[in-house]
DNA sequence: GTTGGTGCAAAATGTTTGCACGGGG
DNA sequence: CCCCGTGCAAACATTTTGCACCAAC
């Protein structure tokens, strides 16, 4: 189902802002409304930077995209084609690491077992520090 | 080792506003900047909102106090004496629930196994539903 | 008396909103 | 042709910074 269905079967149209905002987020794997917007401008005429706020708030909605809070306080969207995962964060070097979510389950299960509570693994990111980063 | 001692060590000085933050902070458990500037100025004729900001990055640099991202990029601080912990966080009611670092421990243990990744418990949240919200 | 810390105001940053025009359906 | 979506600019919220004065030591 290409986002032109997915647009029109909740009464939204499609625009060609709106497709590259999808595409942006796809092709950077991890993107800030800025990195979005940035990789637009370099290939399109440009796209307003309002409009991308209002259109990733609109994927999500419609649950194509995810975001996930890396680099402290700035949203990070992620194409929800791609596989849900856990991010490792790390404060060294900044390395992004993701994590199968049956990696965390132990957990997961845990909180639901112990604490009735059902985590939602696609938004969860752990900071520490990596391998090489590690004193 | 009190706040005096702990500033004079590193050769900071020791100000009203200063200890009213660190109290702030500890008396609320957890709280943003403003939250903890609102609380000062029920008890005090007031401290520059900036100053609260200023204070809680020095604060955090000596290690009294220690910050995690709870409700969207809001930065939340608490005092590092009391003990680490997870924070789970419910989308639906908002509530937020602390747990012992030990219960995450499979997980942690299996980062630092599998990836070498050293995490940081006490920055460490996790969003979800709770009990009461899950649908 | 020095020097670092604070208050204030302005700037920088990130995000949201009101409105009129233009393009999608 | 209608109305949703966009660009633009302004409002907004949050955090940072420059500078003169004041207080900690």
């Amino acid at each position: 189902m290409d986002l032109h269905e997915q647009l029109r079967a909740r009464g939204y149209r499609l625009t060609p802002q709106r497709q590259l905002v999808l595409d942006a987020v796809t092709a950077l794997g991890h993107a800030t409304p800025e990195d979005a917007h940035a990789w637009i401008q370099l290939r399109a005429s440009g796209v307003n930077i309002s409009t991308v706020y209002r259109t990733l708030e609109l994927l999500e909605q419609l649950g194509l995209v995810n975001h996930a809070h890396l680099s402290h306080g700035a949203p990070t969207y992620h194409a929800a084609t791609a596989p849900e995962h856990v991010h490792l964060v790390c404060r060294g070097c900044g390395m992004i690491t993701e994590v199968e979510p049956a990696e965390v389950e132990p957990m997961t299960g845990m909180l639901r077992e112990q604490h009735g509570f059902q985590a939602d693994v696609g938004h969860l990111t752990v900071f520490g520090e990596c391998a090489t980063c590690v004193p």
